[in-house]
RNA sequence: GGGUCGGUAGCUCAAUCGGUAGAGCAGUGGCCUUUUAAGCCAUUGGUUCCGGGUUCGAGUCCCGGCCGGCCUACCA
């Protein structure tokens, strides 16, 4: 047997073994440690522990004649193993010999600490309960390959600590935000994926079909019509956690399918959102990361402490474009304005969106530390409440960190008659749908209630220095290979 | 969608001007009973993403395609 093909030795062995009346794939073993609670039950002072049960991957192999070193990795992390000859019998060790880097094995035995001061479950009993037919990546540089790392998560999973430690914390990040809404009594629901008309933001849908009613259907793009018309219902703190669907492009920042979270409060409005965002974003970082300091790459550490950076929309054109009377210039004088700051800006665009360009390419990524940006022109949103001191400008904030929008809260706007001119105007120009049946709700009477949403993934991105929306995401939509 | 860079052994990467495709890890055989990317000796393994073309000769140059990274566009 040459070594040529991997596969074919590895399927050989199996097949060995099971001559020999031994099939890995009909074994099972007894775990009664992790491998993190086991390496906790050896103190300090002491050279020997009890004995534990473990179970994992073997992800090292040290053969060194009759003793071998071995790691295996479980859901918790590694644990090293010391197999000897002369512990477990020769014909054991000769099979034993025989295991590949992938396979999973149970191993019983005390633990010790060796000459460097590793733990370690000295083998008095060892099985394997299932062959890996595959070798694993290399085991120093891991996968780099990103289109296998996203296709084949699994192995990345198995030798890149980073990648797995990410989608632990992104898990535990979630359950925070649980914990922290079921704490302040919000009911958390689910609200249809499905939906004959998919509103609550301006973005293209998925399209799909219904065989059993033969109609069309959409993904949702959003969660906020359903979660409000609960508000009507009279669930007036309500929370869903759950994927929406944008059938638009990809990049760094952007996955068709992300997770979003929108949580609606009903006698409070965008400021009271704003505390219980920071609150929530506060807790969960604390409680799942363990501080308040996100350290960068590059840059000063983010700053989740205290209270946060208020900044109106306004301010922040007007301190870029460098003049007071922004908003009253004629289109012709903006566009030259644009062009002199060195953005690109489509001429046939209203003057809203020619401002709304600067503040998305100049002014949203250097909104590092967190910011939430308010007053923003009634235009951009047509769900929010005008604001009562100035009618140009919504009830709401942006939260921006890290340099990307990663939540907007608004004062709900609960007039329906408002409400309907407001859609109406945004189906006429984009791609917005009119939900009839939502502003039937609407005029039931909805409480007056503050609303927010946050990207899930895009908060991850920052909570864990990923580089990108993808690293985030356990499977990312990729062409199909 | 556009621009740009890339695809070589299971994995991580080399290959000068167009001149016999290599290394490390993994594998295989051997030595080795406290290793830490264990070490030492030997050794197997290639549709160089796919299809055309130029050439005496193509991993390398040209054309087309597939897949991906980055930038960009789209994007509440």
């Amino acid at each position: 047997m040459d070594g040529s093909d991997q596969v074919a030795v590895r399927q050989a062995k199996l097949d060995q073994m099971r001559e020999a009346g031994y099939d890995p794939f009909r074994a099972n073993w007894e775990q009664t440690h992790t491998s993190v609670e086991a390496t906790g039950m050896l103190p300090e002072d002491q050279e020997e522990g009890p004995e534990v049960s473990v179970a994992g991957r073997i992800v090292a192999f040290r053969l060194m004649g009759k003793a071998t070193f071995l790691k295996i990795l479980d859901r918790k992390g590694k644990i090293q193993s010391y197999v000897r000859r002369d512990e477990i019998g020769e014909e054991e060790y000769a099979a034993f010999k025989k295991l590949d880097l992938g396979d999973f094995i149970g191993i019983r035995g005390p633990l010790f600490r060796t000459k460097t001061g590793e733990i370690t479950v000295r083998a008095k009993e060892y099985r394997l309960v299932s062959k890996a037919l595959r070798p694993l990546p290399e085991k120093w540089h891991g996968l780099t390959d990103n289109e296998q790392i996203y296709r084949q998560r699994y192995l990345d999973l198995i030798v890149n600590e980073e990648s797995r430690e990410r989608f632990q914390a992104r898990s535990r990040i979630i359950r925070e935000i649980r914990e922290f809404f079921w704490g302040r009594d919000f009911l958390e629901v689910e609200t249809p994926m499905l939906q004959s008309v998919s509103g609550g933001a301006a973005a293209r849908p998925f399209r799909t079909h219904f065989n059993a009613l033969d109609c069309d259907f959409s993904l949702r793009i959003a969660l906020e019509l359903h979660l409000k018309r609960l508000l009507v219902g009279g669930f007036d703190r309500v929370f869903e956690v759950g994927r929406v669907f944008r059938n638009e492009g990809l990049s760094r920042r952007h996955n068709p399918e992300f997770t979003m979270l929108e949580a609606y409060q009903a006698y409070t409005d965008y400021r009271g959102m704003m505390e219980l965002t920071r609150s929530l974003i506060q807790q969960v970082a604390e409680r799942s990361l363990g501080g308040l300091q996100m350290e960068r790459s590059e840059g000063d550490a983010i700053d989740l402490s205290g209270e946060w950076r208020e900044a109106k929309y306004k301010d922040l054109i007007i301190e870029v474009v460098g003049r007071d009377d922004w908003f009253e210039l004629p289109k012709e004088a903006k566009l030259e304005k644009t062009k002199s700051l060195g953005i690109e800006v489509d001429p046939l665009l209203e003057d809203f969106e020619i401002t709304n360009d600067i503040f998305e390419k100049i002014i949203e990524h250097t909104l590092i530390q967190p910011t939430f940006v308010t007053h923003i022109p009634k235009e951009l949103c047509p769900l929010a409440k005008i604001t009562e001191d100035d009618l140009t400008t919504i009830d709401v904030f942006e939260l921006c960190i890290n340099g990307q929008e990663i939540a907007p809260a608004y004062s709900e706007q609960n007039d329906p008659a408002v409400q309907r001119d407001a859609f109406i105007k945004q189906v006429g120009e984009e791609t917005q749908e009119l939900d009839d049946d939502f502003l039937l709700a609407l005029e039931h009477g909805m409480p007056p209630a503050g609303g927010m949403g946050l990207g899930i993934d895009r908060l991850v991105i920052f909570l864990t220095k990923a580089a990108n929306i993808r690293d985030t995401i356990l499977f990312p939509t990729l062409r199909p290979s």
